[in-house]
DNA sequence: CGCAGGCGTGAAGAAGGCGTGAAGACGCCC
DNA sequence: GGGCGTCTTCACGCCTTCTTCACGCCTGCG
């Protein structure tokens, strides 16, 4: 059983470490949120406890990241009591909220209580690939042909939108929402213009399309097929 | 979203029942461990927040009993902070504890968290088959002999609604008001165009339908047999 | 046998959405 | 403060889609 650490503190990773290895666990612990990241994608730990303090990164974006391709549960740390950081962690995608300083005991119940509850694994692919196209999502890297393609963030997010529903069709609503965030919905223009800019930094033809396809009055739809 | 609160103090299952019906849920409380497990077996709630202190019953007791039959996500409340109890309720299959007094915004918060991840069983999405017509409702993609066929929302919208009731007479009125909305009911042009363009698409033949039957005078109906 | 209504067919006008290109506004880093 | 990358906005021409109409056929009825 696979654990990973996030946490910036030598002494907390040493901690947690001793602990659970004493209790079977195999661990892997990095430092900051930008390695623990590609670690999740990498490693592909069973249960991961992040710290919520870390020094690269927000945390709530830590976990947004993980999400974007793996459903492994996650166990928040944190010094922060708020109620507006708890929220703001399980509905990133977190599992389990608990703040320091907690007992190991309890930690370890927790853990042994989100792992029960993922019975099943889960089939999500780090980094799906569409032919010559690679989407790395723990990196944010798109490479096309073994080159790596600049992105925006936004244009970005939007890739990842499409790249990670294949076949299905997003409407404008649901990809402004997801992309841009919960205020907008109506702002199509904005989708024209960066699925334009995609579709040209990944060099796709709109009128034969390879990669996305316009359903007009609708959405989009990435048609691509995943090969890897 | 229905929830069971089982908690003996009644002023804790009304504020509990404010809180969460006014963010959408459909509440039901009971005040025994006892209660609370009929209630869990009957009312089949799909979230269930369980106060530990219960004058008939232990805690552990109740979620064991519930667990014996439910994989119901279950959130422990407790004025008891000792790790050891909240090791035994989670280890006796709670998904979650949280400590009294706890703030509304971090209950709801872990209650959705719990609610994702019970959910993210794919909440199936029937995909109606009918020989080489496949009608993929979640993705809204329409194959013929596996090649895409392109619909226009509206084509799609009238063809979800026919290929959702097999066999079932659907009149003019029913399919117009679906497809178009609450204010039409007598445009029968509007469903002869778009049943032609349709059976074109799909290649029925009006004159010898396989899929699309008209009844005159009345509506159409989809005869085509479901095969998947 | 003639008629009327409903349906299938084909087509065309109109409205709105989309792709395209570009330019201004904004924020950020140096 | 300046420069750059990024986001937001605009105008224009084209194309899809919606809506509407006309015509011929069939069916049922008187």
């Amino acid at each position: 059983m696979k654990v990973l650490v996030v946490d910036d503190e030598p002494q907390i990773r040493r901690a947690l470490r001793t602990s659970l290895e004493a209790h079977g666990y195999e661990v892997a612990t990095v430092g900051t949120g930008d390695e623990g990241v590609v670690a999740a994608a990498g490693a592909r730990p069973e249960l991961i406890l992040l710290d919520l303090g870390l020094p690269d990164m927000d945390g709530t974006e830590v976990i947004r990241r993980i999400r974007a391709f793996s459903e492994v549960p996650i166990i928040v740390l944190s010094v922060r009591e708020s109620q507006a950081d708890k929220v703001a962690a399980l509905d990133a995608g977190a599992d389990d909220y608990v703040t320091k300083p907690f007992g190991i005991e309890e930690l370890l119940a927790r853990s042994r209580a989100a792992l029960r509850r993922r019975g099943g694994e889960e089939p999500t692919t780090p980094t799906p690939t569409f032919g010559a196209l690679q989407v790395d999502l723990a990196k944010q890297l798109v490479t096309l042909d073994g080159e790596p393609v600049h992105l925006t963030p936004t244009e970005y997010g939007l890739l990842e939108a499409l790249a990670t529903n294949p076949g299905k069709l997003l409407t404008h609503q649901w990809l402004l929402r997801r992309v841009w965030g919960q205020g907008y919905g109506t702002e199509t223009t904005y989708l024209r213009t960066y699925i334009r800019t995609l579709r040209k930094k990944l060099g796709d033809d709109a009128s034969a399309p390879a990669l996305i396809v316009t359903e007009p009055g609708v959405g989009y739809r990435w048609i691509a097929e995943p090969s890897g």
